[in-house]
DNA sequence: CTGAAAGCGCTTACAG
DNA sequence: CTGAAAGCGCTTACAG
């Protein structure tokens, strides 16, 4: 019988099928090697008893783990949480838990949280979010990956890191490059960069492809402001209200991801600042709500759900001798907030 | 030293400071009775040697997990992610892992990951997302809980459930007559209703809430049509259509989510239905984006994060004879969606 | 303050 | 096909 404090245990389910504890554990396995009808008799009992095998004795004794760890930036933003829905979906049909952690983009948690998931002794770690320009900001974490990789856990990122492990690689400077393009071509000459912090790949690359269709159309790269703040929709407000004080002049703002271009939306909306009639505006990601906006957001579509799926499936081969690189495909997203620039505007 | 394969074990360490592996125990645990050199010694080994304690031989050995688990129906639903993001704070500064599952709004899944939860022994669970009208729907999970109750786990649902757990309760029933209140105070009478499944206790207490408010203003149930479909954006865009083919001479849509709301929107911008000039639309929850969209949705407001975080408060306290309801506060937020009902309407 | 030893609940060679 | 036994890596009374 189940004790009132622990429920009841493979020996329990044993007795009451009248096998030994290595017989039941097989049939609970459904390791071959046990007469069939045996097994079913204590599937049996151990469905009236209730059982449920506890996972940490068999992780311990069994040596491995059906648990999966995902480290984020913030579960609640969309970009994360859609990356966590495709991640979490492969992981179900693997029969795979997942353990979610936040760092708040702070290296420091992201450190504890791998020395969690470490000792969860987590079957594979996915890291989304950006990596760091500086590689000395990644060592400790890189650190501690090596050390959880030496003792047979798996790692995959999603992002350019220096983490030495498999990555899912998003096409941040192809897709910046192809949006970039896109404004210029529709006459567009008085741009400003909507950026977060210079110090992440994800911008670093975003910004190099910015530059590369800049330097394609002879715009000299002093031409185009660059704003940082923050990455987020509060880091675009603030860069939209100094679009307008100190580049009155601007008619499209590229904001290098759709928190930052949301953010500017909603102080071009404010302000009565007519979107795109005035200023054009650009976003990167796709994030689920880029379409419901209105004007909808022409920006650049990354396959979030997707590149959470890689990124485990990554994990979740063998390693390799050398960390591979899966790279994933974007796909620019025309919509309402881009027009030709305003014929009075080139006359500036 | 470390073994390939596995790392560093305790023993490795208390070895490395010359102590019994029960000082070294102490030492990491930082339990009292350990001499403070001693300890910090310990601990100098331990990091020298990179050891991470096992999680799951901590847990058998000591009873106690630091886990919790939560169950959405879909981690890229913001609904849930905020719910999960709120909790994750909390569970992050009081040291506990979290481990999130899917049930795609399926019962079946839902089962089994509640008993997966519980076979991993976490402390608490917390199962987001709207429960049943019927008993009998829940009947299995609610078994599955109270087993996992018996044997020491704590239990907290958000939203209306019969699983006698503790639980944290929006005010869908207020909010929707708030919503519908305020949508009859603009002069609306040709109202249609756009609902998700009235299986779902969510569903049918904001329909209540509207009810409630109609009888109030002396308008006949049947002179509001309900339409209903997936409590999705989807759902809402069907249901959209259905609003212009079936009954065109509507003023005011009430959607009883944000999602459903939202998909409204999307149909009428996309048909040349002006929003809120020919019809007004309320949501309900409040996501991040409803006051990006353009015009603002009016909807009610539910603090997500906030009840993410009071679920997992309830789960962790001691717990009570009596199952413990929390009433969350809302609000209704009024945006650009609604407006007054204009004056030709009224002559229909 | 410290250590030897039992025990947490399983899995898995190893023998039959 | 089945079982006795060792062992997974810890914690925690229990003795000193």
């Amino acid at each position: 019988m189940a004790t009132k404090e622990t429920g009841p245990r493979l020996i329990d389910v044993a007795r009451a099928a009248g096998v030994s504890i290595a017989t039941a554990s097989r049939a609970m396995a459904g390791t071959p090697g046990v007469r069939p009808a045996v097994a079913e008799l204590v599937r049996k009992h151990a469905d009236e008893l209730g059982y449920v095998a506890n996972v940490h004795a068999r992780t311990l004794a069994g040596g491995h783990s059906r648990t999966v760890g995902l480290v984020v930036h913030e579960i609640g933003d969309p970009y994360f949480s859609e990356i966590a829905s495709g991640l979490l979906r492969l992981a179900d049909s693997e029969g795979l838990s997942l353990q979610i952690c936040h760092t708040g983009r702070d290296p420091e948690s992201e450190l504890r949280h791998i020395r969690t998931l470490a000792a969860h002794r987590v079957a594979a770690i996915v890291v989304a979010g950006s990596g760091f320009v500086d590689p000395a900001v990644e060592a400790p974490a890189r650190r501690e990956l090596e050390r959880y990789a030496a003792s047979g856990g798996r790692v995959a990122v999603i992002g350019r890191h220096h983490l030495g492990t498999d990555a899912v690689l998003p096409p941040n400077e192809d897709g910046a490059r192809a949006v970039a393009e896109h404004v210029l071509s529709l006459g567009h000459r008085r741009l400003v960069v909507v950026s977060g912090a210079p110090v992440l790949t994800t911008v670093a690359d975003r910004l190099a492809g910015v530059r590369a269709a800049l330097a394609d159309a002879g715009i000299p790269e002093g031409d185009v402001p660059v704003l940082e703040g923050p990455f987020t929709r509060d880091g675009g407000r603030e860069a939209a209200r100094r679009v307008l004080d100190e580049h009155p002049e601007t008619t499209a703002v590229l904001a290098l991801n759709d928190d930052m271009a949301i953010g500017c939306l909603s102080v071009f909306r404010e302000l009565g600042v007519a979107v795109p009639g005035q200023i054009s505006v650009t976003g990167f990601d796709d994030v689920a709500v880029a379409v419901d906006l209105n004007p909808g957001l022409t920006t650049y579509h990354l396959p979030m759900a997707q590149m959470g799926e890689e990124a485990l499936t990554l994990a979740l081969k063998e390693p390799s001798v050398r960390p591979r690189r899966q790279l994933t495909r974007g796909e620019l997203v025309v919509r309402g907030s881009t027009a030709a620039v305003r014929a009075d505007a080139l006359l500036l």
